[in-house]
DNA sequence: ACATAATGATACTAATATGGTATCATTTAT
DNA sequence: ATAAATGATACCATATTAGTATCATTATGT
């Protein structure tokens, strides 16, 4: 079972590319990186379009237009970059949700679930896209 | 994003189910089960055929058959439920698939990847079904 | 002004995974 | 023999994931 899902992974690898080659401010058409990473054109400008959204990514309309970083790579995490395409990670959920533990609150189980989750996510949150470059 | 799957989260409410009533050897059939616990009585029979094939339950066929746990309920461990029915958790992966990280062994981002995915799975591997009775 | 090269927005389609049914064969207790 | 169970397996429905298409808008260069 795979945790992270292509258009995250997409995500992290354009992000990657352009902190690469990052003169500050440099606009990156989505067709150029496109090319570079062989992914395919129109799902990736789907892809910026979010990020753009999300304010990960400025974006410039018209001829010479494109994206660029609009942070530090220190400044993205991996862990929002999931967030953003896959919605939070759940790990506890589903065990609980029709109370197969009968003492709701103070379950043991319940409790670890929630530590373990809290430890990835904060693993994740401790990772961002300079991470990847060097 | 969900990380239990429905399948898994019926297997564990089974099991649980049958630790619970469990005096030794107790067969419970699908229909019986199923009423319980208000699952679909076809799909429980598939998830109890596959537990018993991965030898989690001895099933009995025939009339007054059913199955029982082929364990005590401490030597059944979460994590095995997930990778029989969603297959081993895969973090890493996706983000090395076409090396976006150039130095490809020492790599701390792999590092750190793996390190949270083996301790999830020691987690995961340290929660039984007794853990959920009490 | 106009052509061109880009993104914004959004609807659509294809492929795959998940959740669930149906059915026939086999076994066992009564 | 019959009824009540599982074994095996093929099938179907729905949801999610992956990707495409298209029209509108905006900016640049001539």
């Amino acid at each position: 079972m795979k945790i992270i899902k292509r258009d995250t992974d997409y995500a992290v690898r354009a992000l990657c590319l352009m902190a690469k080659a990052g003169e500050k401010g440099k606009n990156f058409s989505v067709s150029e990186i496109a090319g570079e990473l062989k992914i395919p054109q129109p799902f990736l400008r789907k892809i910026l379009q979010t990020l753009n959204k999300k304010n990960l990514l400025r974006s410039c309309k018209g001829a010479g237009g494109g994206f660029r970083l609009s942070r530090l790579p220190d400044k993205i995490f991996l862990v929002e970059l999931i967030e953003i395409f896959q919605g939070k990670m759940k790990i506890i959920e589903c065990f609980l949700r029709k109370k197969i533990c009968p003492n709701k609150r103070d379950c043991r189980l319940k409790k670890k679930l929630e530590e373990i989750e809290k430890y990835v996510v904060s693993e994740l949150s401790s990772i961002t896209i300079k991470d990847l470059l060097e």
